[in-house]
DNA sequence: ATAAATTTGTTCTATATGGAACAATAATTA
DNA sequence: TAATTATTGTTCCATATAGAACAAATTTAT
């Protein structure tokens, strides 16, 4: 007997769709960027919002929540939220800000520090696996047109 | 008096990161594709699920929900209770298969094909829009690059 | 033929998420 | 100076989301 469904080639819709460049960013933060966060949560028990404090805070030395609300693209709630829980977790410092009494500076701690190296290592590892598919020469040529496209996409207004 | 926060260049974080290249496909997503969704929910009243169900069924003239949920990986869920919904809408209609009682074929439409031309017509300027950035050859670049990562995501197990 | 395993679509539940409104503070304008 | 506007960080709330478990149907293995 006949297999009942055809095996669908499922990536036609790539070519077909009326916006084919921006699906495929789409559909690679459904089938990649996504998952991946749900495996940092899995693995190392932090949301999105709090791998993101920590990924800048790693790389600069003191933020204020608002600040990693603006450069990661995420809403301030989101970031509040995620900071009293990385602080009781002891991978955030806050210190009020003198000059500012709204504001509190956020550093990170050590252990942040090393919460950090042990997810960034993972992230390495998993874009290295993605990019595989790609030439030396194919990676250098996506990495500054991503770069011109990311650049682009942060002067956008919120 | 000096202000009192420098301005920031938010996008230093770009070439810092560990993960330069895969921090940006996240970037998009949450500075472009998200807020895409956003819109369209806004828009159009339509859920990023619901959507998805329109762009398929406008590209296949029939499909489970299942082979929705794969094409676009998402859960098999959320596309369950979407279909629910377009279907109440008159989006969608669903006739059982005759060959396999657990199944049901999904169809769009004359109203859901409608919807879906107003989305893609807002989409396609959208897209426009993010790469107008790009030169023709760089448009061209990247349009190759992206169809062999996309490819390659659809073939990583779920 | 029968049992075991798989597939589909669904509901239930817990959690992540972001908008809106808010109080406190600071900056700007009159 | 006083009044208005903007900013920061927060809480509240409604909704989107995905995992888990499930029943029914089908397929595969024994």
């Amino acid at each position: 007997m006949a297999r009942k469904s055809e095996s669908l080639d499922y990536s036609n819709i790539f070519e077909a769709v009326e916006f084919p460049d921006a699906y495929k960013v789409s559909y690679l933060a459904n089938a990649i960027v996504f998952p991946t966060y749900e495996d940092v949560r899995k693995d190392f028990g932090l949301v999105r919002a709090e791998y993101h404090l920590l990924l800048c805070l790693a790389h600069y030395s003191e933020l204020t929540a608002q600040d990693v609300a603006r450069i990661t693209r995420r809403p301030r709630n989101s970031i509040s939220r995620a900071v009293h829980r990385m602080l009781d977790l002891g991978f955030l410092k806050r210190v009020p800000d003198p000059d500012d009494a709204r504001r509190a500076k956020l550093q990170i701690t050590r252990e942040g520090k090393i919460m950090h190296q042990n997810i960034s290592a993972y992230l390495v590892d998993r874009e290295a696996e993605i990019f595989s598919v790609l030439s030396d020469t194919e990676r250098e040529s996506f990495r500054e047109l991503i770069r011109k496209l990311a650049n682009f996409a942060s002067t956008l207004k919120r």
